[in-house]
DNA sequence: CTTGCAGCTACAGCGACTGTAGATGTTACG
DNA sequence: CGTAACATCTACAGTCGCTGTAGCTGCAAG
């Protein structure tokens, strides 16, 4: 018989998996997907395993995984002997990870909603917004230098003091 | 006279805005610093202007806008007179942008955390991790295909089926 | 006059793709 | 069977926002 069903070209496969026709390629160039048969014509021909793997990526990735870590945890997924420790400890350092940059971007929209809320929508000149870059930008960097900013320092093209 | 109080060297300007010197010279490249007079050994002279856009730049930065919208912001700063809504819709785009980014980590993050949560701590074959990227990586594409995924299908090394 | 740091230009590299050019393969229709 | 339209192939450039490097030159101190 030698039924090889499910072999489907990279566009299928891109179909099936999500992952964009370049995309699949660059993650066997990568190392993450072994290459594939290819047909008499040196098309790839990808089997379900193939698009299985494809769709373990994209879930890995589509949780922040970097790269390397989807490597790790594919190389993992087919040893059923070992111990899940290893599994275990790439989710929680995704997960700090994951809620580090969340904290950190909390404290960002905190301050967009400051400035937001402050701007009392007339000109430039009294933007509250624009202001708090500025300012930030005056104190900001106190801890790098001692010198005391002047408050008329202008933010435009810095238009050379002549010689 | 002729007194040009703080004209400063590169390396200084990176100590007083907190941006290096690497990425000072990339802001020159990209526009959003205009290029400094030089001195007779043709290196870059800095006054006070250029490091208080600096410091704007890198506020902005910080906050997460994407440098051409640095750019706009650090051209709406130097016309006093215009409208400050540019500014606003600015601020407010970026605001929109951060908070869609928080929702989406803050799902991840429940998605990691029930995912560790599930660990048995056992071996590979019965972790809760993997399979949960395997599983999610068989369903999370049904709306792009119409192919009932079969089960069986193994995450590792796609061995080819034979012809 | 030498030492050594700071600055100069120019370019390669990161991560994770995306998009392109130009060649070939495959398929549908007449 | 021909042809048109589309899919796929390889190979490489571009994206973003830098960072780091190599191999120079400038400059201040001892």
């Amino acid at each position: 018989m030698s039924i090889t069903i499910g072999e489907v070209t990279i566009g299928e496969a891109a179909r099936l998996s999500g992952v964009k026709v370049n995309t699949i390629r660059f993650y066997e160039d990568r190392g993450l997907l072994p290459a594939p048969p290819r047909s008499d014509g040196n098309q790839r021909l990808y089997g379900d395993d193939h698009v299985a793997r494809l769709r373990f990526i994209r879930h890995a990735r589509d949780l922040g995984f970097p790269l390397p870590e989807v490597a790790e945890l594919l190389d993992l997924a087919h040893r059923p002997e070992a111990p899940c420790d290893a599994a275990d400890a790439i989710a929680r350092r995704q997960l700090a990870e994951v809620q580090r940059r969340i904290s950190q971007l909390q404290s960002l929209a905190g301050e967009l909603e400051r400035m937001i809320g402050f701007c009392a929508h007339d000109r430039v000149a009294t933007c509250r917004i624009l202001e708090t870059l500025a300012d930030h930008a005056l104190c900001a960097t106190d801890h790098h230098a001692g010198r005391d900013a002047t408050s008329d320092v202008a933010i435009g093209t810095a238009s050379h003091a002549g010689p």
